[in-house]
DNA sequence: GTTATATATGACTATATGTTCATATATCGA
DNA sequence: TCGATATATGAACATATAGTCATATATAAC
């Protein structure tokens, strides 16, 4: 099953403005250290907010604004359980940029 | 040949801080959405330029700004033809995880 | 040398961003 | 209802960033 228009790469057609907006949105959330150490542990299971913040040695607060812009993006999503929320990663796709990245970084 | 600790994924080791910078740049770089129509059209055939500024639009010293931003990062390179310097793309890793991007997010 | 063209650079400005602090909201148990 | 705990939120601040303008540099042709 070929489409017509795959020989061609993404590059020859002008980026439309929402597809730039969306890959901008996308790297940006992996550009900043803290959002990429977050990511980075839900990669491997779901932590609460507080476990987040102990492990990495960070607010609460900073901790919560940053899994909100996370979840804007819908790279996290999360669980209750009382008064404890669960986040987990919600973008195979996304995560896998990210390891890719790491990977590449670390045994350059 | 499988190095010791290949079962284990990148997050179960805590990043260090090289890595996690190299990571943030590296995604920073790809972030901005005059940058990412840059290297868009760098990933097809080397552009003065002027021919970046006229395709994309953008003043001659918007582009030469950025340029230089991607070329600290080696992620384009020049080659000089009398006054004009054309660049192409120089990091074949970083042009595949903007290609992956666009293309998830063109079609998702 | 002078002029023209291509590009780079520095200063400036407006905007975006990340963190902190204080406070609000929500859930649970007594 | 009243704490106690977990998380969310808004304001404020400091810094980073992208673009613009003016100007500097560099190469080539004459």
């Amino acid at each position: 099953m070929m489409k017509q228009d795959e020989t061609f790469t993404a590059s020859e057609h002008p980026l439309d403005e929402e597809t730039l907006f969306i890959v901008s949105q996308t790297f940006k959330a992996l550009s900043d250290p803290t959002r990429i150490r977050i990511l980075n542990l839900l990669c491997v299971a779901e932590h609460s907010v507080n476990e987040l913040a102990e492990k990495l040695d960070l607010g609460q607060s900073t901790v919560s604004h940053q899994l909100r812009f996370l979840k804007q993006l819908r790279l996290v999503k999360f669980r209750r359980a009382g008064t404890t929320l669960y986040y987990s990663k919600d973008d195979e796709h996304v995560i896998n940029l990210l390891n890719q990245a790491i990977e590449h970084a670390a045994h350059p």
